[in-house]
DNA sequence: TGTACATCAGTGAACGCGCGTTCACTGATGTAC
DNA sequence: TGTACATCAGTGAACGCGCGTTCACTGATGTAC
């Protein structure tokens, strides 16, 4: 039955946000549309009303996830890397930073994707960029892109594998080497 | 019709060397066990008097790959990022670094896939560790970890995005980063 | 404001397809004598 | 060394299943009068 142009636009909501949390939780391939509607409250026959097809709805998601992260940098950057590289955030993928759950995904993914992962990605290394230039680093926009690219690829890592003593091992001595040298 | 012991362990070799090639390129979901087995040279049937499942030929795979992961420092630490952080590499995931290729997707495996990246990476860190002590470095181990972490984090991300100018700059400016401070 | 009706968001059965896996069969291997 | 035959690696048709996508239908919305 049809609903409010209200209601509708709530729905759409819905769905880009629980395709957000599955696809960071198992990945693009192994949630199916079926199931990130069943999440939204609503049956897959309607999905086609809101999206062309799952490919259209992959970039979306990555569109929406990727605007909405940030970079708290209250607590200064060392703040912010402390809660980036913690076990919390290691074991709550589906809640945490949508480029660490997604990028190793993307390279694979339409133009459209890799596109909305691109516009996320300029977009976080600004952030990080106005961040330690505050802190009056010499060089912020090559340290924010080392900085990043350290904390995504130890948290890709440390989500990775099996060894419980290697993945703390890893957040702690990547943000230690980063902060300390 | 059966073919002699040397003749079949050559097979299984040839379909794990095919299976690392074809996964690293595309994914492990999104290649199947007939395309590996044609890659190969042999038809599909025959997969499982090689292998209990797909997941076992995963870890298997993962294993293999891992093994033959090197860290060439023949031209110092310096010269092993150069190659490694080119876009050259970046280019050609299915003959490049497994571990940049294949740890986003090893999260959601089995614990032998996982326990087999877990492996691969302590021997990775291992080399490392040795190339940064034998050019004196303070703390070699943690160096190491942090340099491996942003240079898979630095590859993952330039394979993940659209952009070119932007591929190429976080290439460059995590080596210089890492080699510049 | 009240009413009649065209619109269209959502439903759920159905489709075609490719996947991982199984299995009866084939025929070369390699061993027992 | 030569032969008869048991073994078993590889073949290819077939299976059950879940997927993305389609479509005829339903019934609440929202507009024209």
């Amino acid at each position: 039955m049809k609903v409010s142009k209200e209601q509708m636009a709530e729905n759409r909501g819905r769905i880009l946000t629980e395709a957000g949390r599955l696809f960071r939780d198992r990945g693009f391939d192994a949630v199916s549309v079926a199931e990130i509607m069943k999440a939204a409250g609503l049956t897959h026959g309607g999905f086609y009303g809101h999206f062309a097809s799952k490919d259209d709805l992959i970039a979306q998601t990555l569109g929406h996830a990727m605007a909405q992260q940030g970079a708290d940098a209250s607590h200064g950057f060392a703040g912010f890397l402390e809660a980036y590289l913690s076990p919390r955030h290691r074991d709550a993928p589906d809640r945490g930073c949508p480029t660490a759950a997604l990028a190793g995904d993307t390279r694979r993914q339409t133009a459209e994707a890799r596109a909305a992962m691109s516009q996320g990605l300029q977009d976080q290394i600004g952030r990080l960029t106005e961040a330690l230039a505050a802190e009056g680093a010499p060089d912020p926009r090559r340290a924010a892109i080392g900085a990043w690219s350290a904390a995504v690829g130890a948290m890709i890592l440390a989500r990775a594998i099996d060894d419980p003593a290697l993945s703390d091992e890893i957040l702690e001595e990547t943000r230690r080497w980063m902060l300390e040298g």
